[in-house]
DNA sequence: CATGTTGGCCAACGCTTGTTGACAAACGTA
DNA sequence: TACGTTTGTCAACAAGCGTTGGCCAACATG
C-alpha cells in the first residue's frame, strides 16, 4: 500500500523523463517480488511482467538484476531522535513504535531481510543500513561510546528477530500479538540493552 | 519406494545399507550447502560434487530436491527440562546457553533458518520445530497456560534475532560479542519473557 | 518537414537447473 | 557358476534464467 517513490525526494534529482511511470512501476514491482520471493525467485521476468512491460526494459534502466535490487532498496529508517534527556528514558517504547510503524507500511524491509538472508550483497546493504542508521541511535543514548556497537546489536538482534518471526516466517503465534503487547513486552527490553549498566 | 529409515546411528535403523556411506555424505554435503548457501543457490549438482558422486544419486535416494531437503535438516533441539522448581528460575540462562551451544556445533539450524526465509516448506518445517520443541518448554515454565503461545513467540523472536543477526547476517558488533556477554544480556530478557507477569 | 532521441517490444543467445532413463560394474546368494 | 539386485556413471532432456541486440513507433527539436 506505499506507493511514495524516492524520486523527489532527492534535490537535484535531474530532469523528469518520459519513463519515469514505468520506471516507477518496475520498482514497486521489483520491491513486492523481492520482498515475497526473495532473491533468486525473483525473476527479472516476474517483475517485468507484473510492471505490464519487457524484461529487456529492465536491464535498460537498471542495468541488470543486482542493480534493480540496489534501487529497489533504498531505504531511510527515518529514526526518531532521542537524544535530549526526557525522550532518552523512554528510547525503548519510542524506537519500538517507530519499528511497527516502519515494517507495517514499507515492504522494502522485508525484502532487505529476505534478500539478506542467502545473497551476499543484500546482507552486506544490511549490515550497511545498521551501521549508519541504527548506530547512531544507540551512540544518541548510551553513555559509554565504548559500548555503543555491542548495545546496537543487542538491539538489532530483539527487533530483526521480532520481524523475522512475525514479517517473515509469519509465525502465528508472533502474528498473533497485538501492537500494544509487543510494545509493552519489548520497549523494556531495549531500553536495558541501550542504557543499563553493563551486567 | 524403499523404507525410509533414514540414519544408521538412528536407533532401531533397517537392515544397514552398502550405500549408508554415499547416503551419509550426500546428507551432510546437502547441510553445509543449504547452511551457505540457502535453498535455491544449494544446487543438486554441487551438493553431488561435494559428495564425490553423480547429481543422479541424489535423486535416487532422496527422490527430489524437497525430499532431500527435509532428510537433511530434521533435527532434535534436546531442550533441557526446565520444570522443577529451581532450574525455573535460571530457565532463561539454561535456554540461552544451550541456544548457544546448538547453533555453533550444527549447522543444521543455520541451514534451517536460512532456507526458512525464502522457501515456504522450509518456513513450514521451522514452524513445526518451534511448535513441538520450544512450545513444550514455555508450557514447563509460565504459569497460565493461555499465554504460553505468546510468550514462546517472545522468546523465539529475541533467540532467532540472535542467531540471524551473529550467524546469518553475521553483523560484525554481533559476532564480537562473547558468549559470556550473550548469556548475561540475553538470559534476564528471556527469564521476563517467560515467567514475568504480563505487563 | 526532417532529424535525432527516447521508449518499448520481440526474438534469440548461452547457460544452468532439476530430473530422467539407459547402461555397466560390484555384489549377495543359490 | 549363474542370476537378480544394488550402486554407480553418463548423456541427455525440457524448462527457466539473465542478458543482448535489432527493430519500430512516439516524441522533441531544428
Amino acid at each position: 500500500m506505499n506507493g511514495s517513490e524516492s524520486l523527489s525526494s532527492s534535490p537535484g534529482a535531474g530532469a523528469p523523463r518520459r519513463s519515469d511511470a514505468t520506471r516507477g512501476a518496475i520498482l514497486a514491482a521489483a520491491r513486492e517480488r523481492f520482498a515475497t520471493d526473495g532473491y533468486e525467485r525473483a525473476t527479472i521476468r516476474a517483475i517485468a511482467k507484473d510492471a505490464n512491460i519487457d524484461p529487456s526494459m529492465v536491464m535498460r534502466y537498471y542495468g541488470n538484476k543486482e542493480g534493480l535490487f540496489a534501487a529497489a532498496v533504498a531505504i531511510d529508517l527515518r529514526l526518531p531522535d532521542v537524544s535530549n534527556a526526557d525522550r532518552r528514558q523512554d528510547a525503548g517504547r519510542i524506537l519500538v513504535e517507530h519499528f511497527l510503524d516502519m515494517w507495517e507500511n514499507n515492504e522494502v524491509l522485508t525484502a532487505l531481510l529476505r534478500v539478506g538472508v542467502t545473497n551476499q550483497a543484500g546482507a552486506e546493504r544490511m549490515q550497511k543500513i545498521l551501521r549508519e542508521q541504527l548506530l547512531p541511535v544507540a551512540r544518541q543514548v548510551c553513555p559509554d561510546p565504548e559500548q555503543v556497537p555491542a548495545r546496537a546489536a543487542l538491539m538489532a538482534s530483539q527487533l530483526l528477530g521480532l520481524a523475522l518471526t512475525r514479517y517473515v516466517l509469519r509465525i502465528p503465534p508472533a502474528m498473533g500479538l497485538t501492537r500494544a503487547e509487543i510494545v509493552a513486552w519489548l520497549a523494556p527490553t531495549i531500553q536495558r540493552y541501550l542504557t543499563a549498566p553493563s551486567p
